[in-house]
Formats: C-alpha cells, sequence, structure tokens
DNA sequence: GGAAAAATTCATCATGTGTTGAATATTGCT
DNA sequence: AGCAATATTCAACACATGATGAATTTTTCC
C-alpha cells in the first residue's frame, strides 16, 4: 500500500537480469557455479554467526545470488546447514587414522598436533567454528558434534588403548582441547589467541596424553 | 484480517486487566514483584536458549507480564541481558578469593573445587549458561565472560604465583574447565555428563595444577 | 479530595525471517 | 526448429521480533 516501486537500474540494488544467464564461452570454473559459492558463503556465515543469525538472505547476499536459489538448490536452512559443514568438514572427519597407529605412548601428542593441524588451518577451521558456534543453541548442530567426537574420537582410541573408564577419559582429553578452541578461535582471549602453536602443543600433549593413558598425576611444583 | 477477537475470560489467553493491580494488603514479599520475576525470567529464559533465541516475548510470557512492561523496567533486550547475569553472577564473581589463599601447591583442587561448587549449583549454573549460550554469537557477552576471566581468575592467581607465562597458564588451565563445561553442561555428552563430580575433581585437579604451577609433565603410562 | 507518579496492558509499527510460486532467460536434446 | 530441463530472479506470504506511545488503573503525596 505504501510501497513505492524502486526506480529500476537508478538505486544502489542494481535489479539483476533475470532467468539463466548466458555461459559465455566460460569452461566452466571460470566463476564458479553458483551453487559452490553458495555453499562457501553459507560455510562463512555460518562460522561468522553461528546458526540462528546466519540467515538465508546474508548468505544469498555474499554469494551474490536470489535467495530463492539458495532454498533451490538445497531446501530448507537446516539442510543448507547440513550441506555446507558436511561438505567442508568431509576431509578433516577422513583424517584422522593417525590417532590409531603408532607408539600409545604418544598418542596424547599425535591427538593434539592433530587439534592444532585442524584448527590452525582456516580452510578447516571454519566449518569446526560453525559447528561450535552452532552447537550451543542449535539441537541438530550439537548431534553433528556428538557424533563426530563418538565416532572419530572415541572409537578410534577406544579401540587402542583399553580401559574400563576410557571413555571419561578420552571426554576429558576433548575438554581440554575444546576449551582451548573456545579460548584461542572463539573468544580470542589473550595471551592464548597470539600464543605459537607449537608452545601450546608442548604444554598440552602431556595432559592429553595423560587423560588418555593415565598414569601417575603431574607432579606438584618443586616450590 | 483473519484475526478473530478472543472472546474475553474464555480463550486460553485471559485477557489482562489493565492499568496498576490493587496490592491487596500483600507484604510485598507475596507474590515477587513483577519487576523480579521478569529479571528471574530473563535468566532462565538466556540461559536456555541463549541471547538471540531468547525472545523478550518469550521472557514476558514466562513472567506472566506484557512484553511492553520487560521494555519499561530495563529498556532495551541487551540491557535485560546485562540486568539479569549482572544480578544473577555477582555472587559468583564476588566469592573466589578462595584463590589467593593457602597452600600454593594445592591451588589446582581449589581452583578446580570452585568450578564444580559454582557448576553443580542450578542457581549459580544458570547465569553461567547463559553467558556461554550467548558468548559465541553475541559480542557483549563475549566482553563479560573475558571480564570475569580477567578479574576474577587472572588477577588473584597471577598475584600468587607470579611467572612470566603465567597468563598463558592460567588460560590454559581455565581452557580445560571451560571445555569440560562444554561437554558436561552444554553438550550433554555421556559419560561425562553422568560422572561423579569427586570423580571429575579427583581426574582434573593435577591437570589444573600442572597448568598453574608447572613441575615436570605427568608420567607416560605404565604400559 | 485532587494531582502526580507508578504499574501495567493494548495496539501498533517497522523490520527481518524462512519459504513458496510464478516468471523469465538460457542450454541441451531430439 | 522445437521442447524439456535448468538456472536464475521477482514478488509476495505469513509470521516473529524489538520497540514505542497511548490508555487505564492504582498508589502515594500534598
Amino acid at each position: 500500500m505504501t510501497a513505492p516501486p524502486p526506480a529500476p537500474s537508478s538505486g544502489p540494488s542494481t535489479p539483476r537480469r533475470r532467468g539463466r544467464p548466458p555461459r559465455a564461452g566460460r569452461t566452466a570454473a571460470d566463476v564458479p557455479a553458483a551453487r559452490d559459492r553458495i555453499l562457501d558463503a553459507a560455510r562463512e556465515t555460518f562460522a561468522a554467526h553461528g546458526y540462528d543469525k546466519a540467515s538465508v538472505r546474508a548468505i544469498a547476499r555474499r554469494a551474490e545470488v536470489d535467495p530463492a536459489l539458495v532454498h533451490h538448490y538445497f531446501g530448507t536452512k537446516e539442510q543448507v546447514f547440513e550441506a555446507a559443514v558436511a561438505k567442508a568438514a568431509a576431509p578433516v572427519l577422513a583424517g584422522p587414522s593417525v590417532l590409531a597407529e603408532g607408539d600409545p605412548r604418544e598418542i596424547g601428542e599425535r591427538m593434539t598436533r592433530l587439534f592444532f593441524s585442524v584448527w590452525e588451518n582456516p580452510a578447516s577451521r571454519e566449518p569446526l567454528l560453525a559447528i561450535i558456534r552452532s552447537v550451543v543453541t542449535h539441537q541438530t548442530a550439537a548431534r553433528i558434534f556428538r557424533q563426530f567426537i563418538t565416532k572419530n574420537l572415541v572409537s578410534r582410541v577406544a579401540q587402542r588403548l583399553p580401559a574400563p573408564d576410557i571413555e571419561t577419559r578420552i571426554e576429558l582429553a576433548v575438554a581440554q582441547l575444546v576449551g582451548v578452541a573456545m579460548l584461542r578461535y572463539v573468544l580470542r582471549a589473550e595471551p592464548l589467541a597470539s600464543a605459537e602453536a607449537e608452545d601450546l602443543i608442548r604444554r598440552l600433549s602431556p595432559v592429553v596424553q595423560f587423560h588418555l593413558a593415565g598414569g601417575p598425576p603431574p607432579l606438584p611444583p618443586e616450590h
């Protein structure tokens, strides 16, 4: 009723050309297909704002695409989330067979190194950030995260280090690393956020090893 | 257009009496003042859903009050959040002088016990849940959390255990505990979520102590 | 008693959301 | 040439949200 029709091709929001765009001789890898742009934009947006605040419209804007196209390709917003996270996290999830091999006395260091190799790489960090940012308010994300821990850590490590309380042990080790992720990558608390990864690996490996494989508790300080 | 006016005092949403309610001889502590009910409802709602999904309307509904009243008392939603968290977290923030006293060789256990004494008590757990649920997506909450860590942990412990890298040490210890909070209270991952607090204190204290006060790394398992 | 202040609800606005259906332009197949 | 499939945008719906201003009732103070 009070909505004035915007003058076409004059406002700051250029009205896009409708219909399927001409291919114009691109070899299909010139500008990435819209579908992939959407997936990337989704991953980045979810990582930056979490599930709820990452609107379909914001994703579409970032992908330079109409919001309807997002739905056209992926259906509901939840499916967009699953697709984006699944695509980006797949290589990470497939990776850590490192844990099941090698000297069990060094499994703590291997797990700590695996953690940082994933988190220090922006490409693999983003889907994890997206998950963590979403985990705390959204059920689906929480389920994904639990499955990640169970499938990729608990089962792999448990078969290597059988012990009655191994699940608790693994989760305490994971808790140490998740906490570091929270403080370093989500909260960006200093000085943790700027510390050298190698330094943190040195400090954390014995703790993770202690959690996983037990042994005598760390000694008190020499005082 | 399609909104039928609800028959007064017959539908499920009883249209409330307008204007200031009669005091009717209550000694002012009979039914808590609406202002306090709003604050409590806000704390519970923020704790349950995080900042973004906790709508002013939901808070008002829980407090059995009109949404406008929430704004009347507190202004913007952000101010509601600050007021609710500040009120509920105040006693917790004031507490931990435990850290600065006693044998430094047991500061790890004291800190771990402090952590669980706060998190195992629903009254003090809720504002922290609210903060954690909000920290990951909302800037204000992140600031509050950083201040909490800095003011109430870093400063207190640092003056007790001077060391060049004490800030990093403290944050690694905090990371261990924050990670446990994430897995146990936010994600509710089993078996951590159902473990006995005393058992966890036993397992975590040496790690926290190790982070804070150094000493030789925990020994490898006897194999 | 009368006026100001306080406590409360109602109605409404502007905005943003997820989602859908139709329209339009291009490609690829026959 | 024609036709189905595909890729894309437009326009709109139904709903939820944060916020505001006015109305209404009560208390409190003079």
